[in-house]
DNA sequence: GCAATTACTTTGTCCTGACAATAGGATGAT
DNA sequence: ATCATCCTATTGTCAGGACAAAGTAATTGC
């Protein structure tokens, strides 16, 4: 049962060795070389199978147990987790929302502007009364079917935005560009009816359902860069997310 | 700017060094010790100030930094991210999802059966055709008021439960006196409109808006244990959470 | 034969030490 | 004065070792 897992660990190449190990045990899962269920070998000799140090090898399985693919028990060993359970959109896809399901996503620039923010935008960016922000509205589209409108707020001191940048590279593509590191994000999830409004431009009826998605977040020098409210046609989009038990 | 922060360690104490570290760094973030944007000392400096090694150190604050609390920067330091971002529901919380809001909630069984599981659910739990289930509806209420309809399967092969036990203890809380370790869940977030089913339950109307919940939770053997579909009152219920970006 | 104890395996925690990579400021040359 | 270069502070990565704790299996005593 126990697996021996040959990996091919590059010392020469700048990623770490730790991740080298994850990327190669996921792989291995994956693709069937590890079978849900198995029993790893244990840390020290998986450590030295590969010439690494058991500190390496054990901050690479930490990585796989909080993604939720393996499963750790002291005294008795480390173990594939239940298939079944993919790797869902995760906490990495801080942006970037779809895109992996297939179809051609596209984006329409219904509203631009650039205009002084009103407080309940002042505190959840957290400026000073009087500043000035971007707002726009857009249109995503997946196939040239409608999937949600989003609408945001973007402080003005940073990075400049126009219209037709904003069509083209998209929102965290401007920001990223402009030396933005964005570290972590705040999300409420939850559900409203179409209005007259969203309705037509979802080409839905209202009264249909709607999932919400309110988002701030948080650049690496602690500002608060973007804030914003979207709203999806729940017939075509969910968010999916694994929850990990420390 | 750099804040010295007196932690108190335990070394007798049973919960690691890491975690009382974590723990303190928290507190002090809580009650205004350590300002929101105020930068740390150095990790090796910190370390020492508490007669620790840097390695500990080190994990502790990647906890903190998994938990959007501090943000590192190579060559900088780290600091104590923006405000506003408060702790969240988190992943932790794999199970009670309220009860944190203030209001006493109470649940309500509607109904409880045990009976051979449809195709559907089989395939969620994992389990072998002709296997049998738990199925039970529950209704939970927030001092009084209707807030989420609860519909879960449960695999009979580990623990048993009974209509009065559920009522008593709570789902979760009969799984983990049986033994049951949760590990990790995959959870699914959207939206629907309540149907005339729901609606008086929830004391709402046909139509309103409801957010919809479906979670299959694994244990730490890799079975999958439970699935469920909650709804809940999207006037009333939301799902926050925190994103970081590793 | 059965139960309690012991031994072993494996992960969990912690330490010391070292060097690399990056960001930012200080320094120096032009 | 301005720009390129060097230096320093700080986090990032990695090694090797040691002991504790927990779960499992084997052994022993009755």
């Amino acid at each position: 049962m126990a697996n021996s897992l040959n990996l091919n660990i590059d010392r020469s190449s700048p990623v770490p060795l730790y991740h080298q190990v994850v990327q190669g045990i996921e792989n291995a899962i994956h693709d069937g070389t590890l079978v849900p269920g198995s029993k790893l070998e244990n840390e020290i000799d998986l450590a030295a199978a590969m010439n690494l140090s058991r500190p390496t090898m054990r901050k690479a399985m930490d990585e796989l147990v909080r993604a939720g693919l393996l499963v750790r028990k002291r005294g008795v060993g480390t173990q594939v987790v239940a298939s079944q359970v993919r790797r869902p959109l995760e906490l990495s896809s801080l942006f970037d929302d779809l895109s992996a399901n297939g179809g051609k996503p596209t984006t329409d620039v219904l509203t631009f502007s650039h205009h002084e923010a009103d407080p309940a935008i002042l505190e959840k960016l957290g400026l000073a009364k009087g500043a000035s922000v971007y707002h726009f509205t857009r249109l995503r589209l997946v196939d040239g079917k409608p999937l949600a409108l989003m609408e945001n707020w973007v402080r003005d001191d940073i990075v400049e935005i126009d219209e037709a940048g904003l069509a083209d590279h998209g929102l965290y593509g401007i920001l990223r560009n402009g030396g933005v590191n964005f570290r972590l994000a705040q999300q409420r999830i939850g559900a409203m009816i179409a209005n007259d409004y969203q309705a037509p431009l979802l080409e839905t009826t209202p009264g249909a359902a709607l999932v919400t998605m309110e988002r701030t977040a948080v650049d690496d020098t602690g500002r608060m860069v973007e804030t914003g409210r979207h709203v999806y046609r729940a017939d075509q989009y969910s968010f999916e997310m694994t929850l990990v038990q420390r």
